[in-house]
DNA sequence: TGCATAACTTTGCAGAACAAAGTATTTTGA
DNA sequence: TCAAAATACTTTGTTCTGCAAAGTTATGCA
């Protein structure tokens, strides 16, 4: 069990992170506000949470016009991804533990 | 999404806690010591961690003498493990988003 | 001219998690 | 027999997080 623990990546080991990799891990480009809007956060409160996403290069961001309007996209890394299901096995051996 | 946001159960939503359940859900019983090994957790920590849990009654305890040592044991209700299910089905709904 | 929008940053605070130390009782070992 | 250990906590104090709310910059629209 100790080990499994160890496994959890503590980037994602928030509610709001595993909402913001979910929706990257199958959805490519997803601008700031569908972000904010699906997982019902603030602007700061999103902004703080793609932070250290970004820190660690899980996610990468694409800045254009649409119209003429700034937009700003995210994306999963590849290393976003692997990391990401490597976290999400870490928790599916940590709630099978035991049986 | 936003839905099921709001159906993730804030008292399951740690790492430990996610840990003591995952571990209460499948052993009845287990003693303060052999949790706080298995989590890697000091004294108080898991004191702390599991004061939550008992107030919202997803866990029981049962004092007893082993020896002539006292022993702490914890199982998890039955309203515990149902809440714990519905946790996990709520966190995997989230991610299986989008899929 | 002034309000709106997008995408942030900054600020300030309240609550959480943690380690470490303290407590009570009993037991074990030198 | 006297000190140290174990069990199961509680208390204390600090640091870290997450959050809302307000401020910022650069357009766009009426």
């Amino acid at each position: 069990m100790k080990d499994i623990l160890t496994q959890l990546n503590p980037v994602f080991d928030h509610r709001n992170r595993l909402g913001i990799m979910s929706i990257l891990a199958v959805n490519d480009w997803v601008d700031y506000g569908t972000l904010k809007e699906l997982l019902n956060l603030t602007d700061g409160n999103l902004a703080s949470h793609m932070k250290p996403l970004e820190a660690a290069e899980y996610v990468e961001y694409r800045k254009q016009f649409v119209g003429r309007r700034p937009q700003t996209t995210y994306a999963a890394t590849a290393a976003g991804k692997t990391a990401f299901k490597a976290h999400l096995d870490a928790l599916e051996l940590m709630l099978k533990f035991g049986k």
